[in-house]
RNA sequence: GGUCCGGUAGUUCAGUUGGUUAGAACGCCAGCCUGUCACGCUGGAGGUCGUGGGUUCGAGCCCCAUCCGGAUCGCCA
């Protein structure tokens, strides 16, 4: 039967227990880890967010009290009080190791039923099983400790923007719907039958709103939204350090941005960063690492490979150069002997499903060089692909070719990140930098024009003003991304605050005048009254807590997650509500086919 | 929307070519136990093999459908 708490208090947390206690009386509250009882000794194990101390009682200890703490069972709520003593033997494993509580009162504040999944680190237990049981998952110490330290890092970040005179003001999460980009959350309207609010991908018009306020620096840990399907780094709720500065260029904006990651690597993690950060741009990043978020920690870089097969008789290669293609080649070093045909097969799959023509492979083991085009090739065509890649004993090389160059190398990039999973590649350090002068257009094939890669209110780059109109593939951007270990950490750029540039734009994405007023209005009319030059970024915090902590899914670092098809198993969420609340909304249901 | 992987005791898993009563470990319950800390020893309970069909003399195993979870492509300005 639990009992009340009554005038009890906490005198310590129980990982908090030392030496310096010894001879003390102390009380602690917390849960039961674990009880072993020895018949006349009995000791438990009690946990609360700061560790475990060791409960002990003997044959001294009053019977009633021994009774009692005979019936403890796991995760039962304890007050424990009394006198802490060195152990008769020690445990080095934990921090309290040295001493035990030599219990004299003891309350059970609530009985527990056997938990579904140990609560220990490292559990087993389905993921699934532990969302459903969420409240308990949390109490083990490894997803405990991460939230703990993502409240640290959310106090080192309002600390260091803070200090660089960034002002925190909360943005609406009831906003106007702006249908560009992601799919967003719609809130219903009760007021105004058949209208909508949004929830927001991100505070980006408020925020710039802010700066022709006059704020000058704004910050915020802003929640956004994207009604997109996820992954293992892709919440639909999801939290960025937002920020936004006035009279600024790109470089004060990057110059605030990597002291920051200095600031956190060094007050989460205790690791120093050097500054400046290392930068690439889009175009280098793309023919070097076939990606936008390169991750740096590795090389297996691409290598045009173009030179040495142009004259081949392969004609995928020939064929691809001739249509101003490319072939490019990564090589992958010492793993010949993992990387099997059949596994080679299963890259070919792969790469085939990203949308890749082939495969080609040299693999050179101590048996000697097999590939897939060697009967094509000369014997000299071989030796220049392999000293142009610098391949040798127990490497295998991996070719693409393509007519779309850009192609060949987004497939390289992604084959460069499979084969360095598959292979186990040693990833050293911190790979952080910048990617910088983003394409301004992206050609979307699907629909056969020009779209905005960014968003429309990106400025372009000062000296590519003049291709706005005649060549929109030379047109870049004062955009740029910050990466962490291959993932995008953050991303931002500086903002127009030409009138007449923003409807050049405008136009030039084929956004009429009155579409644009329509979706922006309020935006473009704050320009009208003296808007600060301006940029900003926003920086994933879940992203950056899966990276700090070494976590493989964002699921570990945020409290209460969703699952793969957007639902939270604990509160099943979605869920339906009845035909009286939607038709206050006014909105008929609607049979799901 | 596509592709792939998984679902067997409370948990993690094993389960041969389709063949007698579906096993192990941990956990749980009971008893014993004076220094445990993965306590130990003895005994016990615990299963709609995700769900629904089908094939078969016979299905945990084969086939179809479906649900749930994961990875990934599309998607994510």
């Amino acid at each position: 039967m639990a009992e009340f708490l009554g005038n009890s208090k906490r005198t310590d947390y129980c990982g908090d227990v030392r030496d310096g206690h010894i001879g003390k009386n102390v009380t602690v509250m917390g849960w039961v880890q674990k009880t072993r009882n020895l018949g006349s000794l009995i000791f438990t194990d009690l946990r609360d967010r700061t560790g475990i101390v060791q409960l002990a009682y003997d044959e001294n200890t009053e019977k009633a009290l021994f009774e009692k703490a005979s019936t403890v069972r796991s995760e039962y709520v304890l007050c424990a009080s009394g006198v802490v003593r060195e152990r008769d033997s020690k445990n080095a494993n934990i921090p309290t190791g040295n001493v035990e509580i030599y219990v004299n009162e003891l309350k059970i504040l609530a009985e527990s039923q056997t938990p579904p999944f140990d609560i220990v680190e490292n559990c087993k237990a389905n993921e699934e099983l532990r969302l459903k049981y969420r409240y308990l998952d949390l109490r083990r110490p490894d997803l405990m400790k991460n939230i703990l330290m993502r409240h640290k890092l959310a106090k080192v970040t309002r600390d260091y923007f803070d200090k660089n005179g960034f002002i925190e003001i909360e943005t609406p999460i009831l906003i106007k719907s702006t249908p560009e980009g992601a799919r967003d959350y719609l809130v219903p309207s009760r007021v105004h039958k058949g209208s909508f609010y949004a929830l927001p991908q991100s505070p980006q018009l408020y925020k710039q709103l802010s700066m022709v306020a006059g704020f000058d620096r704004y910050m915020q840990i802003a929640r956004c939204f994207r009604d997109e399907d996820l992954r293992a780094d892709r919440q639909p709720e999801f939290t960025q350090i937002d920020l936004e500065m006035s009279f600024v260029e790109m470089e004060d904006v990057l110059s605030v941005g990597e002291g920051y990651m200095k600031t956190v690597f060094k007050e989460i993690l205790d690791k120093d960063i050097t500054l400046p950060l290392p930068r690439l741009t889009y175009k280098d990043a793309m023919e070097r690492f076939g990606s936008d978020k390169p991750d740096i920690r590795y090389g297996m870089e691409i290598v045009d490979i173009a030179d040495e097969v142009k004259d081949c008789g392969f004609g995928v290669f020939t064929s691809a150069l001739a249509q101003n293609g490319a072939v490019r080649a990564i090589k992958a070093e010492n793993c010949a002997e993992i990387l099997t045909r059949k596994e080679i097969d299963k890259l070919t799959e792969y790469v085939k499903g990203i949308g890749a023509k082939g495969l080609a492979y040299i693999r050179w083991t101590k048996e000697g060089v097999s590939s897939s085009f060697a009967k094509f090739m000369t014997e000299d065509e071989m030796k220049g692909i392999i000293e142009k890649t610098g391949a040798k004993e127990g490497d295998v090389v991996f070719i693409i070719a393509d007519t779309n160059k850009n192609k060949a190398l987004s497939q390289l990039g992604a084959l460069r990140t499979e084969v360095s999973n598959r292979i186990g590649v040693e990833k050293k350090g911190i790979g952080l930098l910048w990617i910088t002068e983003f394409p301004f257009f992206e050609f979307d094939e699907e629909a056969g024009e020009w779209v905005a890669m960014h968003h429309p209110f990106t400025s372009p780059l000062d000296e590519c003003l003049e291709y706005l109109e005649t060549d929109k593939s030379k047109v870049r951007a004062k955009a740029y991304d910050l990466v962490l270990n291959g993932i995008e950490l953050s991303s931002g750029s500086i903002r127009i605050t030409n009138p007449e540039l923003q409807s050049r734009i405008f136009d030039l994405l084929g956004l009429s005048k009155e579409e644009a007023y329509e979706k922006f209005g309020y935006l473009l009319d704050a320009f009208k009254y003296g808007a600060p030059p301006h940029g900003g970024m926003g920086i994933g915090l879940d992203r950056l807590c899966m990276q700090l902590f070494e976590c493989d899914s964002l699921r570990d670092v945020i409290a209460y997650p969703k699952v793969q098809n957007a639902s939270e198993l604990m509160t099943s969420c979605p869920a339906p509500v009845d035909e009286k609340t939607l038709a206050e909304l006014g909105i008929k249901t609607v049979e799901n086919k």
